[in-house]
DNA sequence: GTCTATATGCTGATAGAC
DNA sequence: GTCTATCAGCATATAGAC
């Protein structure tokens, strides 16, 4: 037995975090009001600024939270020897990640206008970290020769985007299941990429050729 | 010469649309007043009603009006045969129309969670009926046997991602010209469809095959 | 740490003069 | 078609009691 008080709910800071990540990804954040968001977590608007000074806060601690959890789990994932192995490595881990987290990577990308200059600077620097990782990948693998990419940025832009998109559809009740998606998104990827994929290339060629 | 008044200049009506959107864009729907978009306008917050029942049918309209725009381009583009023309057809339609469009692309996506229930359901099949013509090219290119798609409902979607996402970067002063961008972003897409490159299929495989 | 009460200002929308 | 004036309500944030 630990505290006498609150040893069986939650204390009010996540459940604030919570709340305002729920309410600001479903209604975006202009729309949310404070008071909104200390309903739904079971106070009255004035007890929220115990754990943020303000809004514009608020919303920027549940960005920079998401980016650094990102950057914390990609650091801890294994680096395999070669290129190609450590793509892969990106991909499954990019579409694991976000799929069990739609909504912070939602208000991540929706709101970053809502950010104030300073705010907006230090966030995209952490997306650009990010981003950068995958084109050291492909910087390597160029290197290597087991991939063919004419801008390495671009092609890492153009993946990112592609892979984030999965959010904007996926419902955990649809006709593919997550194994399914992260299959037919790697095989993308890895043609996108100028791959040669041996179970498939051959295939894929010769039904025309 | 026709009317006396206002000849000079263009009536209020679009101008109203004008500055609704370029303020959605740069703020969000949520976070902009009537007030600010008669400011822009230069008219009082009064004058608006004249051209618009309510604020959320402003909204609905300009959504509306791209995509309804987005679906009539595309219906006169050229119907070229083969669906690997088609399909490049579309990957360079889709690019040209979008960066010629910034802000109604960027509020037609970002501000889907402000529509009404009933608004949404309506730009929600607009969207669909533009994803579905790319569908429709990739089940003609795989029965043709020039493409090979695992599921041509998630490749249109990936790729109309990919696609949209240059605007997320594009800038006009930028280190890469539209033609570039472009002819990378088509390559990407042949690729990923696994459409045999002669100009590059070969160099690739040999590399390392 | 949470409450109530409140300050100060802005919101969408309408009515009626011109 | 545009104006001014206004309604009724909600916004963020703060002060001070408990």
């Amino acid at each position: 037995m630990a505290r006498k008080t609150g040893s069986y709910a939650i204390s009010t800071r996540p459940k604030v975090h919570q709340s305002a990540l729920r309410l600001f990804a479903q209604y975006g954040y202009a729309a949310v009001s404070m008071r909104q968001i200390a309903a739904d977590v079971g106070v009255q608007a004035g007890a929220l600024y115990t754990y943020t000074p303000d809004k514009q806060a608020l919303l920027f601690d549940l960005m920079r939270a998401h980016l650094d959890e990102l950057l914390a789990a990609w650091a801890t994932e294994p680096r395999p020897v070669g290129a190609l192995a450590r793509l892969e490595g990106f991909v499954r881990f990019h579409i694991r990640h976000h799929f069990d987290r739609p909504e912070a990577v939602f208000v991540a990308y929706m709101e970053l206008r809502n950010l104030t200059p300073e705010n907006y600077a230090q966030i995209q620097r952490l997306r650009r970290q990010y981003e950068d990782a995958l084109v050291d990948i492909l910087v390597d693998g160029q290197a290597e020769g087991c991939l063919t990419a004419p801008d390495t940025r671009i092609a890492a832009m153009a993946m990112i985007a592609m892979l984030t998109g999965i959010n904007t559809w996926y419902r955990t009740d649809g006709r593919l299941s997550r194994a399914e998606i992260g299959q037919m998104y790697w095989d993308m990827v890895q043609r996108a990429l100028g791959v040669p994929m041996p179970s498939e290339a051959g295939a894929a060629l010769t039904r025309t050729g």
